[in-house]
DNA sequence: TTGTAAGCGTTATCAA
DNA sequence: TTGATAACGCTTACAA
């Protein structure tokens, strides 16, 4: 336990407490031998800075809130890439997961702002989708940044990558491979990521000269992929490649697939989007798309930081790439 | 925000800021009328109390450390379970995923231990199995309780559950189900809850009357469960059930089967355990078994803070029951 | 049952 | 380039 305080840093080092002060917080009005000194007395009394302390003198927290939808699968990855940034910049996180979207998660994510627990807040989608998030902590002044906003929305403070774009991407390797009849999936028309998504069907099928079919609708959820791979099964004439807006829905027609005894890939392709685990682990394993998450939502909160640091700020969002992952869910359409 | 101090508070309500503290902290010794005009006064002002000046002036954090291994399939349901414990009692969460085992994973939760930063760290396996990380922490005079840890274990402040008991009921389903070969897959040797499970699975196989087969070991992973599912496929006379100490090994032995042309459940049955968001996805649905996660992670949270408010506290432990989950990865013997 | 006064260990102000 | 000293907003003795 470092039971030392600044004090015994200032006694050891010969200089006053806010010289340590300086020291510590790297200000530059410090002789470089004075500095050297305080360092030395520091390291040899094992001294750390008492976190509450500084908190209440500097009337910052160094503390920065996630908020996301709780058990939604890339959370775990969002944390970890969040987690990291946290530590470069002597941050902490409070994660703070939502149960439910509205509308009640509106005045749950003013509590938060409001309460003074975190300098500034990171969000996710669909989280940050719901009708005056955005807006009401601009209004209530404190900092945030959106993690995995599509590119196309040039929402300000956000960092988004290329989903429209590879979403074509998975159309144009199906065309590949011969397929003509191929259907979408879309998600829940709240979380607008993936309208995008859709966007880069169409653009896709356009570019090859097919014929969009009319999309099902699901919830993002895998039972409702499984009822929209039931309904697809029975088309006549029948898709022989169905595109889905997440993993979890595309779990769900592989199902349904499984459940009318139709193989996967030989009678029907399937791909998902998100690479979620399960993802890797189906049988057969699931053509997607991964998103580099980690790096995205570690560049969110150096954004973020940033923003907390230097509240007049211009605008900032980044878009990072994402890929495309072939896997045996996808092959050649059948003749 | 709430910019309003104990002193407006005090003010308002015509008393001392130390009568406004004792509301605060609920201690008895309040008139019933003066801890009314407090209250009034508090709901007026919208009042908060600073968490940092509390933190620093009482030499206490309210801040729990989570201590977890990186990507563990149940991390989500733990830490819902443990936020809404601290929830209840005004504590806030730290979350501490860990990356790789050892040794510096003992460094790590060192430094978190010493930093001050928490007044008590919660553990799951298979962090909480490295040896002499509980040893260290009582070393450190550092509250702490272990989640999951087996039922046998008689381990002091920790939350398990019936492993062993309910690893035996899986092979009482299956021998109900006719089968007679059963096979084991054991998971990682340093994670100690398996070792209860397999000891389950020889009590069913006794209890049935029947051979326990020569286990196979996988490492708790996907490819690992492959890789054991392949191998179970080539022996002579070929099992007719394999249950695996977790569901991504059991995912595995389902993909094996899938590669090999052998149709699950009706030529081979396959079991898990843990019920992670995948079993229910796979297709067929994987049979598993369902731990009470987020009550013991709440259950577990409560003993902490206990813990923490208490440091003499005698060992206090708790087991909750998980049951089968009964899916389509299972069914009758193949004749 | 209530209040006074002294910290808690930093950062911020302002003078030296 | 440095240092006294005053906040910061609460809890904890200790009195009353």
């Amino acid at each position: 336990m470092s039971t030392a305080t600044i004090d015994d840093v200032a006694r050891r080092a010969g200089v006053s407490i806010k010289t340590v002060s300086r020291v510590l917080n790297g200000e530059p009005l410090v002789r470089d031998s004075t500095r050297e000194k305080v360092r030395v007395a520091i390291r040899e009394l094992g001294y750390r800075p008492n976190a509450s302390a500084r908190r209440l003198a500097g009337k910052r927290t160094y503390l920065l809130g996630l908020v996301y939808q709780q058990n939604s699968s890339y959370a775990s990855r969002v944390q970890s890439g969040v987690l990291e940034a946290c530590h470069d910049h002597h941050y902490e996180l409070l994660i703070h997961p939502c149960r439910q979207l509205s509308p009640d998660a509106l005045d749950d994510i003013r509590e938060l702002a409001e309460s003074g627990r975190v300098d500034g807040l990171l969000m996710t989608p669909p989280v940050s989708d719901i009708a005056g998030v955005r807006e009401l902590l601009e209004e209530l002044r404190i900092p945030n940044v959106v993690l995995s906003r599509v590119a196309e929305d040039h929402a300000p403070w956000s960092v988004g990558t290329n989903d429209r774009d590879i979403s074509r991407a998975i159309v144009e390797h199906l065309v590949e491979q011969g397929h003509r009849r191929i259907l979408y999936v879309r998600g829940h028309p709240d979380h607008k990521a993936m309208a995008n998504r859709y966007q880069g069907y169409l653009d896709g099928m356009a570019a090859a000269g097919l014929e969009a079919l009319p999309p099902l609708r699901g919830d993002n959820a895998f039972e409702s992929g499984r009822q929209c791979g039931a309904q697809a099964l029975a088309q006549s004439p029948r898709p022989t490649a169905v595109v889905c807006a997440n993993d979890h829905m595309a779990a769900g027609v592989i199902r349904a697939a499984y459940e009318a005894g139709v193989t996967v890939p030989d009678e029907l392709s399937v791909a998902g989007f998100d690479d979620i685990p399960l993802a890797g682990q189906l049988s057969p394993g699931l053509t997607t798309v991964r998103q580099p998450m980690e790096r995205m939502a570690g560049t969110a909160t150096e954004l973020l930081i940033e923003r907390v640091r230097n509240p007049g700020l211009e605008d900032n969002a980044r878009i990072l790439e994402s890929r495309l992952v072939l896997r045996d869910s996808t092959g050649p359409a059948p003749t």
